[in-house]
Parts: C-alpha cells; structure tokens; sequence
DNA sequence: TTGACCCAAATGGTAGTACCATTGTGCCCG
DNA sequence: CGGGCACAATGGTACTACCATTTGGGTCAA
C-alpha cells in the first residue's frame, strides 16, 4: 500500500513553491547559515529566471515558517534565522483550536508530561535551580495572597515557573513541547487565578511541588502534580458551565449579524463589507 | 516585565500580513466553515482595495499554514481546509532540526510519552484494540523473521503500530505529538529494522509489549517499552559511529564545492550558479 | 436522444514595469 | 569635526497583460 503515485502532475503550476522547495534545501543543507542573507529579491529572479512575484510568493513561504526575516531599505534583504519555538506553538494551537480539541484531553497530556518532566527533574536538575524554583513558588503564593494581583501577572509568573520546571528536565523536547500547549492554552491557566480559593490553592501547591521536588521525593511531588491538575480540572468544569451560557447568548447573536466572507449570496446584490480602517494612511 | 509595546510601528510595510490576518481571523471565527471558498483573488483585490500581489501573498501565507487549499481553473478559487496534522509535524521536524537537538532527547522524550500511553491505553482501550495491536505486532514478528524484508516496508508497519498504540490512550493529543515527532524522526525507527539482530529483537518486543498491553500487566508492559528504547538507543549509538565517520568524509568533500548561495563575494565576480534544471518546461 | 466536440468564461499563475518607502553610506558644506 | 543631505540598494505596492487550466454549456452529428 502507499505506493508512490505512478505519474506525478510534473510541474503543474506553482513555480513559486519549486523556488521555495530550492531555497530550503539550501538553508537546511547548511548552504547558508544563520545570520547570512540570500540574494536580494530581483537577482534570485535572475537567478531563477523568473518573475519578482513568485520569488517574493516563495520568500512568504519561507517567512511563515519562520526560516527567515526580511528587512527593508539598504543592507536589507532576507537573512536566515533560528527557527523560533513560537512557530511551532502557532502551528500547534491553530491545529488544535480547529480539531476542536476538548480541554480534557490536553490537561491530561499536560498532566503526564509534568510527572515525567517530574522524575528526570529530580535526577538531572541542579540545586541551584530547585532552589530557584522553590523561591519561585514562594513569590507566587506572596503575590496570590494579595487580592488586589491582576490575575494575568499571576498566569504570567505560573508560565514562567512552568517553564522553568520543564527546563529542570534537561531536556529541551519537555521544555518546547510544554511551551507550544501552554502558548494555545493560557486563557486556561490564567482562569486558575481567577477564583481566590483556586488561586491559593494552586499557589501553595506550587510551593508543595517545588518542596518535594528540591528533597527528591518523587511520591510526594506527583501526588501535587495531582493536585495541581486536580484544581485545573475543576476550573475548567466550573468554567465551563459559565461559558456554555455565554456561548448560547453569542450564538443568537451570531445568527443575526449576517457578515459573511463565502460565496453564498445566491441573491444578495452586495457580499461582502469589510470595512478597511487601516488602510487611509496611504 | 514583558509590557506590551507601548508605540507599536503601525502599520508599517506588510499589507499582505494585515491581509492574511483578516482572512484568518475570518476563518477560525467560524465565518467561513471548511469547504467553503473564499471571494476569488481578484475579488479580495476590490474588497480590500489593494494589488493582487499582496492578496496572493496573504494567500500564500494561508496555504501554508495549511488553512487553505488553492485551485486552478472556473470554480477554483481558495478553499477552506481542514488543517492536517502534517502541517504540525514538518514545522516541529523543521524546528527540530534546525536546533541540531540530540536524538536522545527524542528517544527519551517518546519513550516517556510511550509509558504514559500505555498507562492509559490499559485503562481505556478496547478489546478489540488490544487484539489489533497483538495481531499486528504478530504479523510485524513474521515480516521481520524473513531476510529479504525491506526495511522501509518494517518501519512502515512499525511506524503504524506506533499510532495505533497512540490511539489506544482515546487522546488524540498523544496519537498527533506522537505522529509529529514520528514524521521528523522515521529515519531512526528504519536503522532499528535495518540490522538482523535489531530487526528480530525489536518484532519480538512488540510482541510482548502487545500481550502485556491485553492482559493489562502495566509493569511487564513498562518493561517492554523500556527495553524497546533499549535497543533503538543501542542501534542509534552504532549508527552514529558509522555516521560520524561518514560526515567527516561529506564535509570534506562540501568543503570542495564552494556553491555558496549568500552573499560573502568580496571578489568574486559571478555569483551564485544554480542550474535550474527544472525549468525547460515552460 | 445521445454522444462527442468545441468554445467561452472564470480563475489562478506568471511576467514585467513603474513607482513608492525605508534605510544605510558617504559625500559635502558649514 | 559634525550635521545634514543626496544617493543607491532593497523591499513593498499597484497595475496591466497574458498564459494555463478547468468547468459548463452550447452545438453539431450519428
């Protein structure tokens, strides 16, 4: 099965993606590093003997996903960069937004990943760093006893110490894996800071965890892993009992404003309004 | 830390990338449902009031994502797609390489997600699941057992036991991280078929994590995983000793053939060369 | 009636040109 | 010596013309 298609459409249309195929096979083969730039546009035109809009068709290609910056005026051009892990978490969250992923699903992953995150921390990461994390910590729960924290710098403080926890594992894959969910799933952790109980609750957890996590105990550190994801759960139920109401509202609303972008006008004079409000500064 | 900007530069250059933008945000908001076509380019051109490059760049960007599907032709136009987990796994392998990240950070990675799979599969998957993986693994043993298998062929199967003991957790979180690093990774799990003793030792394993799997013995399972990731490390380990031989002798030979694409001539007066070989169709 | 064929319209793909906006460099003048 | 201005390189945009592909309908013949 999954035999190679016998007649392959050769070069049907689409120069822009060859040029873009060539242009990647060079930057990953090494043929151009990291802070070097490719020709300008209008030589790579002649080099491929080609028009500006393809080149320009294949280098938003390439810009997407994240190989390379352009940069205007003189000593412009487009230089090759470090593929940053925010193209993957844009990727990531996009599929997963559309796939229509229940929370459930991704809080359970999250979960087994920090238990495993959890064990190799406790073998690998240095004192230094369960020091920092447990400091950490602390301040999160300092800054959670005081009502007045906006509930976003706490979300924030939560990502970082998060983050730091995957690091703790020494294995990067942990750590960009934990940073690409975490980027598509904020609005769900900062919902943990919303509700005071559950602010608390959740700060000194994360005090517990780092606790257990610098005396080596693994037992106890997953058993406030647990915890953690225990709260996170209940949130999210809770939450979504609100937004379940919100969302019926919004979808009434939805049905009567008709601005629709597709091509289901069948007698409809004028589709689609698309006010351009940022467009009169030329 | 971490304000947003307070002067962020408006609107400066990129009408493609406001363009993009809009169209997305009209996408995931659900305006345009998947199946759908969006206003043919030269209608955008109207509707937003601006040359049909940029449209087409936006497009692009779009496609690249992997949120549109572009056709030639009457009643071509771009349509709305359903993302494909493809698109996630090229950007992750794309990442992945480029950070020149240790395969052993992969193995542990996946091995972790595998115990975690299993932990969950034994819980949630069904009999008949269980009985598919065992009678694949089977069938994988018996592959493996004749010399003149092709390894490709093993790693295909192999690669789809994998997904079907993802599966088998019922989150589709683990099946689409799992078959994203897979994508990027296939290489390695083919050196695993290549060699006879890793070929039989590897079938055999499956066939025993499969049985521990039905007959829900998590630790016999746990064992098998361990001693499956055992042997890939094992077989990576002698592969890159092989390989490291084989890189000093493609460098070198790099080094001779200075077909550079970037922009280091100081003196040199004719560039880069790029035979374009594909191109005497037009 | 049915089938084959052809042509027109819609639409994406490509080429080319002209011009604008931005930005670094270096010359020129005070 | 320093500030400012002109220039050149480069990306960004607009517009036009034309090509290639695909669909659908219309025409003509069997």
């Amino acid at each position: 099965m999954n035999e190679i298609p016998l007649f392959t459409p050769a070069r049907v249309g689409r120069a822009s993606e060859d040029v873009a195929l060539q242009l990647e096979a060079a930057i990953v083969g090494g043929k151009v590093a990291p802070g070097q730039s490719l020709p300008s546009e209008r030589e790579l035109q002649n080099v491929f003997k080609t028009g500006r809009g393809v080149i320009r068709e294949a280098l938003m290609m390439l810009r997407q996903k994240g190989m390379i910056e352009v940069r205007k005026g003189a000593k412009g051009g487009t230089y090759v960069k470090q593929i940053d892990v925010a193209n993957v978490s844009e990727s990531l969250a996009l599929f997963l937004r559309q796939k229509q992923v229940e929370p459930r699903h991704v809080i359970d992953f999250r979960e087994s990943m920090d238990r495993s995150i959890a064990m190799m921390a406790i073998v690998h990461a240095s004192s230094a760093e369960k020091q920092a994390l447990a400091e950490g910590s602390k301040a999160l729960l300092a800054m959670a006893l005081v009502p007045e924290t906006d509930q976003h710098e706490l979300g924030e403080k939560d990502r970082e110490l998060n983050l730091l926890f995957a690091r703790m594992s020494r294995n990067p894959v942990f750590e960009w894996v934990m940073g690409a969910l975490q980027m598509g799933f904020s609005s769900q952790d900062y919902a943990l800071y919303e509700d005071a109980y559950f602010r608390e609750q959740t700060a000194r957890n994360w005090v517990d965890t780092a606790a257990a996590l610098a005396a080596g105990d693994l037992m106890r550190c997953s058993a406030c892993i647990g915890r953690h994801y225990l709260l996170l759960r209940d949130c999210v139920a809770s939450c979504a009992a609100q937004a379940d109401v919100a969302e019926l509202l919004d979808r009434s609303d939805a049905a009567m404003t008709g601005t629709s972008l597709t091509k289901e006008y069948p007698d409809q004079a004028d589709p689609p309004k698309y006010e351009r409000k940022e467009k009169e500064c030329l």
